[in-house]
DNA sequence: ACCACCATCTGGCTCGGTCG
DNA sequence: CGACCGAGCCAGATGGTGGT
């Protein structure tokens, strides 16, 4: 079709993924006997911009209202009418089955998806709902007057277990606690704490008296890497820069939005889980001036030889980076200055950069 | 029994704010 | 700055229901 997409592989599967409503164990199955490939997470911006498209082009096509288009959406109409919708707008997206795209366009379309703050009535209300009703949250988001998902993520982080909850500074008790709950439930099973811990049941082995996401971002910011750094929290250096901006050139994505941090982190350089250098990546990005208005390419040029000290145009980088291994280092690992003099091209207008960047064009 | 379609429940992630 | 935390945002999995 009008994709010129690299590789939608097998035609077929394109097919299926836009027209079979599979659950996930059909599709687990289809990629196991028949090497089906889709893609899975976050929506990047691309996708966003192809979905938006298709749903103009479904909306033009046939004269639709806004009301009548988000009548079919949230199918208020006679059923089975005229549902070619979801099929025709998942295949603009060539590698994600049509429930994934359904649920993602009912999400972003939803009337009550309003933004914003949880005023003190707001709670109240949702506490005596939930309490009447139960974890309904579809007939609790009629009296609340919020999407379902809202009110339950409201309930789950801010009203249940509020008597017990702490909040604040963690103390060393409750480190040393969650560090032996998470080594439990997965170094000694067997399991890869980056990936495979339940924070729920963390939660609760903690008392509740932290959250899901409390335990899950002490460990994976800052506990984890103590425990693999044998005790000693690492610091970020300028060779860990050099590193992430190398690593993130050699995925030749079009935008950031496409990349899946979760492939970065390798075993020669695990300090970083893939969450703490996304966040190293957005501070970098944000160290620049303007980024706001640049695309990714321009934000890569600046990198490139800010931090990573390449020339501008990538020109003559192709070749993948897929472990730390392939990359030459900077030469020394001094602290202070991790300058990697040797890296450096003859390029002709080349204004020699020190090392961590720290007086040049970044904003007032 | 099967399929298209849909609601709801479970689990994880992003990102801005704040403080030292 | 970077470390750390809070609050909201998002996707995936599960388990229907009504029509054939």
């Amino acid at each position: 079709m009008s994709l010129p997409g690299p590789d939608h592989g097998n035609p077929d599967h394109a097919h299926m993924l836009a027209n079979k409503w599979m659950n996930a164990t059909k599709l687990a199955e289809m990629v196991k006997t028949q090497g089906l490939v889709y893609k899975k997470g976050k929506f990047s911006a691309i996708e966003e911009q192809q979905l938006r498209t298709a749903i103009e082009a479904f909306k033009a096509g046939r004269g639709l209202t806004n009301d009548q288009l988000q009548d079919i959406i949230f199918q208020k109409n006679e059923k089975g009418k005229d549902n070619a919708f979801w099929s025709e707008i998942t295949s603009a997206l060539a590698l994600r089955p049509i429930i994934a795209v359904y649920h993602h366009v009912r999400r972003a379309f939803h009337p009550k998806k309003q933004q914003g703050k949880w005023m003190p009535e707001e709670d109240a209300v949702l506490k005596q709902a939930v309490a009447d009703l139960g974890q309904q949250w579809e007939k609790v988001s009629e009296i609340v007057g919020r999407m379902s998902s809202d009110c339950r993520d409201r309930y789950r982080n801010h009203i249940a277990n509020r008597e017990v909850r702490v909040t604040g500074v963690w103390t060393k008790e409750e480190e040393e606690e969650l560090t032996a709950i998470v080594t439990e439930m997965t170094i000694q099973q067997g399991k890869d704490f980056d990936n495979d811990v339940f924070w729920g049941k963390v939660s609760d082995r903690m008392g509740n008296r932290r959250g899901r996401q409390q335990c899950r971002i002490k460990w994976t910011d800052s506990l984890s890497k103590t425990v693999k750094n044998e005790g000693q929290k690492p610091r970020w250096s300028a060779q860990d820069a050099y590193i992430l901006v190398h690593k993130v050139d050699s995925m030749n994505v079009r935008d950031d939005t496409e990349i899946d941090w979760k492939t970065l982190p390798d075993s020669d350089w695990n300090l970083w889980s893939a969450h703490s250098l996304q966040r190293r990546w957005l501070t970098m990005k944000r160290g620049i001036k303007g980024y706001e208005d640049m695309t990714h390419q321009e934000i890569m040029d600046i990198l490139r030889v800010k931090k990573a000290h390449l020339p501008p145009a990538s020109a003559a980088r192709k070749r993948k980076v897929t472990s730390v291994a392939n990359i030459d280092e900077p030469a020394d690992p001094e602290p202070g200055d991790a300058g990697p003099s040797g890296t450096q091209e003859g390029a002709s207008d080349g204004q020699d950069r020190d090392a961590d960047g720290s007086t040049d064009d970044s904003d007032a």
